[in-house]
DNA sequence: CGCGTTTGACCCGCGC
DNA sequence: GCGCGGGTCAAACGCG
């Protein structure tokens, strides 16, 4: 009865939300989809599509594509998209593409949701696009996007969202229920919005309100606001991470701009630097490559590890000097080893295309062509001409073991100001390379105690190429860096997801000509849309989560690592 | 005629 | 030192 209830009103709710517009249609979506599993109770059941459909939707309710167990809870706060970074992505199939609604989703179990600030902003937990859910036949505004709320911890578990009403502190969240308890003493499937306008007839209105329904009411309303405590707790705890974060990373800075202080202070010394540093490249080289890779290592085990012997530069110094040390010539050389590598770091791209070459809004001359020893594809090489002695160099080959596979590997760095079209893309592999190089600087045990086996899916070369990537990525190449180790590492960096441009022959970004090229493919919209995000984000600190997610996703499927 | 592509020669690093 | 393979150069070529 409860769930039946809840249908009527979200009947009346559609309503309501049918008059308010866009917005409000995204909304609609949702109670709409979520009538489905009624639908076969409901007399009317095709009122809800119709009524849909009325207010510019067109709303198949398949049973297939949300799993929505317990009626929808909605809020009426359409307009407030300051409460919650919550938003839903949807793609409309007849042009594909992805639209970031401004609409705060009012979420409950399954619904099938994103949580992506319009256009590209990270958001704190992963969301999978599941484009595989949608049917093919039709050709509707779906909701694309999926997230189990109720899955994680800690995070935005939270169903009525009416924040205004409420204010409270975390003393007040004191003696509250914890969340489990607060998740079995909400009941979903109660008519939160029994104030609304709902014109729909009710038991509530035949009957009268008894003193038992009052009650309820008000039980309602106290889980409400715990609802609301819950959500400033989690809040909280988020942004009590987040300065923990920026503590950290503050300290590693003040630590780093201390040694840069300390050990930069003349050109001539730099160089110095420089040389010994090759010299110790060189050395570990010639070891056979069997020092464990150290790239952004951590502090205490690279003082560990130090290749010289601690007597020797510790004679006279006390524990503490000496741990400094230790610690700015580890982050020197770190930081020059970053240096090294980005500036030699090889990004590769693969796309289906018929074409003979992605359009990435760069100026490119062919410069040579080679038969590459293993593959019948020769290889293009492309050199960028955009500005006089710019060394950024391109090869373009296609995949041997999938001819519709292209494969675009860059090297170097513009020296000119790029058209916002190619920006996009540059960011977009530089944003990969750190997030690579970040991943490897986060990670710990997993990656330093490991001896001179790869730590991530490498890439040798070209190698990567051929494993022909069912969608478009981002395959960082770092064997050719100058790095003592053998560490190379692949990142597959889905593309920022932007509206397509609508003009294909006008210069596009490599992310959406990709995006554009993968339309025959619907795994390309089946990327990670938090990694996607990340890519197109500018926050280290995201960034490297991102690249700990991605590695951690890599050493557990390959336990030996 | 200018510009971009093609293609064989050349250079360089690496392994044996 | 030699061979191999990747990368680059530059003259020849083709197209608009």
């Amino acid at each position: 009865m409860n769930a039946m209830n809840s249908v009527l009103h979200s009947i009346s709710l559609l309503n309501m939300k049918r008059k308010q517009g866009k917005a409000a249609d995204l909304n609609a979506l949702l109670i709409a989809e979520s009538f489905a599993p009624f639908k076969d109770s409901l007399s009317s059941s095709s009122s809800s599509s119709s009524m849909a459909k009325a207010s510019g939707l067109s709303i198949d309710l398949d049973p297939v594509t949300f799993s929505l167990h317990k009626p929808i809870v909605l809020n009426s706060f359409p307009e407030d998209t300051t409460k919650d970074n919550t938003n839903i992505v949807i793609i409309n199939k007849s042009d594909d593409q992805i639209m970031f609604p401004t609409t705060p989703c009012i979420m409950n179990h399954h619904v099938t949701v994103a949580t992506m600030s319009p256009p590209f902003a990270v958001d704190h937990f992963p969301v999978k696009l599941n484009r595989s859910l949608l049917p093919s036949d039709d050709n509707k505004w779906r909701v694309v996007a999926e997230r189990d709320f109720f899955a994680e911890n800690n995070h935005r578990k939270l169903i009525v969202d009416d924040a205004d009403s409420v204010h409270t502190s975390d003393a007040d969240i004191k003696g509250s229920t914890d969340r489990t308890d607060l998740e079995l003493n909400i009941d979903i499937g109660l008519n939160l919005l029994t104030t609304n306008t709902s014109r729909v007839p009710s038991t509530v209105e035949y009957n009268g309100i008894s003193p038992a329904m009052e009650d309820k009411k008000a039980s309602v309303e106290v889980a409400a606001l715990q609802v609301k405590l819950e959500r400033m707790k989690a809040e909280n705890q988020r942004l009590r991470e987040m300065l923990i974060q920026v503590t950290k990373n503050y300290n590693t800075m003040k630590i780093h701009m201390g040694s840069m202080m300390q050990h930069h202070g003349g050109k001539a010394e730099k160089i110095d630097e420089d040389r010994m540093i090759e010299e110790k490249v060189e050395q570990r080289k010639r070891k056979g490559r069997q020092i464990v890779p150290r790239r952004f290592m951590d502090l205490g085990l690279a003082a560990a590890d130090s290749d010289q012997p601690s007597s020797s530069s510790s004679e006279g110094k006390s524990h503490h000097e000496d741990s400094l040390d230790a610690v700015n010539k580890v982050l020197r050389f770190n930081v020059d080893q970053t240096e090294a590598i980005m500036k030699n770091a090889r990004v590769s791209v693969g796309a289906r295309s018929e074409s003979p070459m992605i359009t990435d809004g760069c100026q490119w001359r062919k410069y040579g062509q080679k038969m590459a020893k293993g593959s019948p594809c020769p290889r293009a090489y492309y050199r960028c001409t955009m500005a006089t002695g710019c060394p950024v160099r391109k090869q373009v080959q296609r995949c041997a073991e999938d001819r519709t596979m292209l494969i675009t590997t860059y090297e170097g760095n513009h020296n000119h100001f790029l058209p916002p079209t190619a920006m996009e893309m540059a960011s977009t592999t530089s944003s990969a390379a750190r997030m690579l190089l970040s991943g490897s600087m986060s990670s710990t045990d997993g990656l330093m105690n490991s001896n001179t086996t790869t730590l991530l899916r490498c890439s040798s070369s070209m190698g990567t190429i051929s494993a022909s990537p069912p969608f478009p990525t981002v395959t960082l190449d770092l064997t050719q860096a100058p790095s003592p180790s053998q560490f190379s590492g692949q990142v597959h960096v889905p593309f920022p997801i932007t509206p397509l441009p609508h003009n294909l022959n006008s210069p596009s970004t490599a992310a959406a000509a990709l995006l554009q090229q993968g339309k025959e493919n619907s795994l390309a919209y089946t990327v990670n849309a938090a990694t996607a995000a990340i890519a197109t984000d500018t926050n280290f600190t995201a960034a490297l989560a991102a690249a700990i997610t991605t590695i951690i996703g890599s050493s557990q499927s390959q336990p030996n690592n």
